[in-house]
DNA sequence: CGGATTGTTGAGGATACTCAAGTTAGGTGG
DNA sequence: CCACCTAACTTGAGTATCCTCAACAATCCG
């Protein structure tokens, strides 16, 4: 049976890539795997930061509520990410909640042995700030995009990221490769689900995309992409 | 003449701290001290990414234009951040704009230095650590804001969020302590200047805030901060 | 098969944008 | 020191975008 856990595709992650053989065996050996099923939450925005993780395999989606409980997708987290790092946030609790999309394997290691981790293997101090610097990047481009673009163009620029992030090429496109609701495309772009629902059905009855019942197909990535930079004009 | 250099407040930045005293003094003896007055550009967006910086003096204002030439105010910097830190996002180039809000003063060390100072000065690395920790918390408000709030509300929380960065407090209430114009304050909200300018003076018929060419006092924060949360309605 | 979750589509309306014209403040040079 | 010029700001009117509300349809799962 395959339990998520795979050695060769776990040292191939950048996090890891400049251990030493021995080195990435100790840190495996210190951390704890972890199963998620889809649905389940990994921590709870607010709970106490006792762990940090790498995610082995499988999505998990992490989002923000706000006071009146509506909902915001901070990101989604795909294999080889590190993720639930309070401490490097300065922070004793989670700042929001992470769910598994899909049955999802990890790794964790208690958020005590963080400063550790980092003064012991440079390199991996090196990879967590890379990882921030991404995330900083995307959150500004995400920023970006909210304070100019219309929804539309918003939502193009999301499905295109996600195809970026976490798409597998198939022949007819590009296939968003775990369950994507129309809800969370609109959590990532800063609208409702019924604008979503209605741009994609335009896009659809142009050809430029593929839904679904949370499945999403780029049939022209290209287009979508003209439309995001408001290249051409929109379909609605 | 003051030149803005101080030995006494940078050593107190937090990015320091942990140093010794020598390898502060070695860390300062190998920066070039640069100023730059009000309105002048410390680096532009897509220049070669050739040095980093720590503030020591003034206010710098980072931003953003889109293809299109819409501006976004990415954050603003106080003495004692660092920034320019191109290397730490895997970047040869400047992703945004600095420009000096007024006369500022600052060290700047070649982007070459910055792997062997993360090497050399893990406390430093620490802070740089800390520094992007906290923008991309930031990050993330603003993006929760913008996804979920009406204008006015995020125009609360964004003149807050100044006063909390870069506030002096007067009997009056909290000084934003450099010129803000209600265009700075749209693009930091992502709103255009005629509703910044609408709202303000409605707050300022209120006897919330005290505005002016480029001045801004936050009189009443405590009443702000409940416009911002919803708590209140607003005033428009 | 039935319940629940997810998605579709329409109508109406509010928020905030665009366009437009004018006012105020501040700096500059004569 | 005053006049001018520009940048910052104000205010109004009209309107587009997109949200809310609502009802219904489709899909999935047990």
């Amino acid at each position: 049976m395959n339990t998520g856990f795979d050695r060769t595709s776990t040292r191939s992650f950048e996090i890891f890539s400049a251990l030493s053989d021995s080195q990435f065996d100790n840190v495996i050996a210190t951390a704890a795997h972890r199963h998620v099923k889809a649905g389940e939450a990994v921590f709870e925005q607010g709970g106490e930061a006792k762990s940090f993780f790498v995610l082995v395999s499988g999505r998990l989606r992490v989002t923000q509520v706000t006071a009146e409980g509506q909902q915001v997708i901070v990101r989604i987290v795909v294999p080889g990410d590190l993720f639930g790092i309070a401490k490097a946030l300065q922070r004793n609790d989670y700042p929001g909640t992470a769910t598994a999309l899909v049955d999802s394997a990890l790794l964790a290691w208690p958020t005590a042995r963080w400063s550790g981790f980092m003064a012991a293997y440079p390199s991996m101090a090196v990879g967590a700030m890379q990882t921030m610097g991404d995330r900083l990047q995307e959150a500004h481009s995400r920023l970006r995009e909210m304070a100019t673009e219309e929804v539309e163009r918003r939502v193009a620029h999301t499905v295109l990221r996600l195809g970026n992030q976490s798409g597998r090429k198939e022949a007819a496109g590009v296939r968003i490769d775990f369950p994507v609701s129309k809800q969370d495309i609109a959590e990532l772009s800063g609208t409702t689900l019924h604008t979503v629902s209605r741009i994609l059905t335009a896009w659809e009855a142009a050809g430029l995309v593929q839904g679904g019942r949370q499945k999403l197909l780029l049939k022209n990535p290209h287009r979508l992409l003209l439309i995001g930079d408001g290249l051409v004009p929109g379909l609605l």
